[in-house]
DNA sequence: TGAAATGTTGGGGCG
DNA sequence: ACGCCCCAACATTTC
């Protein structure tokens, strides 16, 4: 061990568990600057949303409470990433930093020109995966083209040699920083938020890597070996919620991995473990489509969508958004996401086709505003989620795959337990009336009618679809 | 990780 | 007891 000074840059890895980063640092310098900057033109043009500030400011104490307990500290700033980057390599001499990869398309273009710029400063600039189990670049069909099927990737990717294991948890006593090192106050000015953020209280998600462990050890322990169907139950909390943790990196993708596989190995339980390690294929999936088709988060993959004949109807956007449609499945999904900056996934399906095929308004208007309001708003998993739904995506759904919202409530939220619970106006409607209730003879409600037919909105979909080819 | 339309089958009511 | 019809239940096709 020498004198050298590294930057240890934290991005979305908002952890000290699995941190090839830090472990690295440690190995070769005495002092280890941990820094976190606030800069949202750097993410430009997917700047963190309304959910995601929220989310990283507590995530952010978080992490500086761990670091502290160890003896070091979190170095906030915010500021232009260069401007501070320059700044506290000449107030600490520090020669060397490192952060893992990014791989948003204008993110990854940015880090290129920080590291050319660094190294004509002379500061070594060291880039680690950390975020993902395997390079989006080492899957590769036999003709070297990237795989735009799921289910061919995934076996690929399981035919590989085993991806990297998870590093253990940093040592008990980090390295000080010297108190001289100046750090904003991470509560001030840049996380202005106003009142209508969702809450994380909401759906009791605890922002910062202890919650994280603690989301998985729960969903291990008590849920994942009957996921293969309670992950349909909106009104259950059969899922894992640990998708705000690993977009921001507060558990990495590795340690998910082992946490959920050796405990539970026996065959007759691996129905659901499978199952879930393939949704976390999907991540993988979802970030491999994002390196290899970087225009995807505002373009179609598949060009004849190009000019689809979207609708551009902004009353009708806001009452999708507001979750005041009319079908109770999807103002239960909309006014979840709204308050609690989560969505279960299924309805995030049934919001997302319902935007798409019954209103007719483009994909790109539901990634948006997503984006805003999830806590674990993603950049490549919103894109192929969207994707995937308008039927323009990789391994998408055909278009004539259509959501029916009653549907669905009545086989996924059979009691109505999840509609009640976001939307009061029709909590006393009898059970058979509960995902209808429009049906109901007396108009004693403030709840509004439906905004569209399902089943003209399905046909002039369909219609539209056909007129594409 | 869809739903509607259409086709098929078989049990039971009834003349 | 038989044939006919209805229709629920399930399967297949279509969008």
């Amino acid at each position: 061990m020498d004198d050298t000074v590294s930057i240890v840059w934290f991005r979305k890895d908002l952890r000290l568990d699995d941190h090839p980063a830090f472990h690295e640092a440690l190995k070769g310098s005495r002092h280890v600057i941990p820094l976190y900057i606030w800069d949202p033109e750097y993410e430009a043009p997917w700047s963190p949303g309304t959910a995601s500030r929220s989310w990283l400011l507590q995530s952010l104490q978080s992490l500086d409470q761990a670091l502290q307990n160890r003896g070091s500290k979190l170095v906030f700033r915010y500021g232009k990433t260069r401007a501070v980057l320059n700044d506290i390599i000449a107030s600490t001499r520090a020669t060397s930093i490192l952060w893992h990869r990014r791989y948003e398309p204008a993110v990854a273009e940015r880090d290129r020109l920080t590291i050319d710029h660094l190294m004509r400063k002379g500061v070594r600039a060291t880039v680690l995966s950390g975020s993902l189990l395997r390079e989006p670049e080492s899957i590769r069909k036999d003709n070297g083209e990237p795989y735009r099927v799921f289910t061919a990737y995934w076996n690929a990717h399981r035919r590989m040699m085993p991806h990297r294991k998870p590093l253990p948890d940093l040592p008990p006593r980090l390295p000080s920083v010297h108190p001289s090192i100046h750090s904003d106050a991470i509560e001030t000015g840049p996380f202005f938020l106003d009142s209508s953020k969702p809450s994380n209280q909401t759906l009791g998600f605890t922002p910062g890597e202890t919650g994280a462990l603690h989301a998985l050890r729960h969903f291990s322990t008590e849920w994942v070996e009957r996921y293969g169907s309670s992950r349909d139950r909106p009104d259950w909390t059969g899922t894992s919620r640990v998708s705000p943790h690993l977009a921001w990196g507060e558990i990495s993708p590795a340690r998910v991995w082992d946490t959920i596989t050796p405990a539970h190995s026996t065959p007759a339980t691996s129905n659901g473990i499978d199952t879930f390690l393939k949704e976390i294929g999907w991540r993988e999936f979802a970030y491999h489509l994002l390196v290899h088709f970087p225009s995807t988060p505002e373009e179609p993959l598949r060009g004849e969508f190009r000019h689809f004949p979207w609708q551009n109807k902004p009353k009708a956007l806001e009452r999708w958004k507001s979750g005041q449609t009319g079908f109770p499945m999807v103002d239960a999904g909309m006014r979840e996401l709204y308050r609690g900056g989560w969505m279960h996934n299924r309805v995030r399906m049934l919001t997302a086709s319902f935007l798409v095929k019954n209103l007719g308004i483009s994909w790109t208007e539901g990634s948006r505003w997503f984006w805003d309001r999830l806590f674990d708003a993603d950049l490549a998993n919103n894109t192929l989620g969207w994707q995937w739904t308008a039927g323009c995506g990789a391994d998408a759904a055909p278009f004539f795959r259509i959501f029916n919202p009653v549907i669905q409530g009545q086989k996924f939220d059979p009691d109505g337990t999840y509609v009640r619970q976001w939307i009061p106006e029709i909590n006393t409607l009898p059970q058979r009336l509960i995902h209808t209730p429009w049906m109901a003879s007396d108009g004693d409600t403030t709840y509004p009618d439906r905004m569209v037919s399902l089943i003209e909105s399905r046909q002039r979909a369909l219609n539209d679809f056909r007129s594409l080819s």
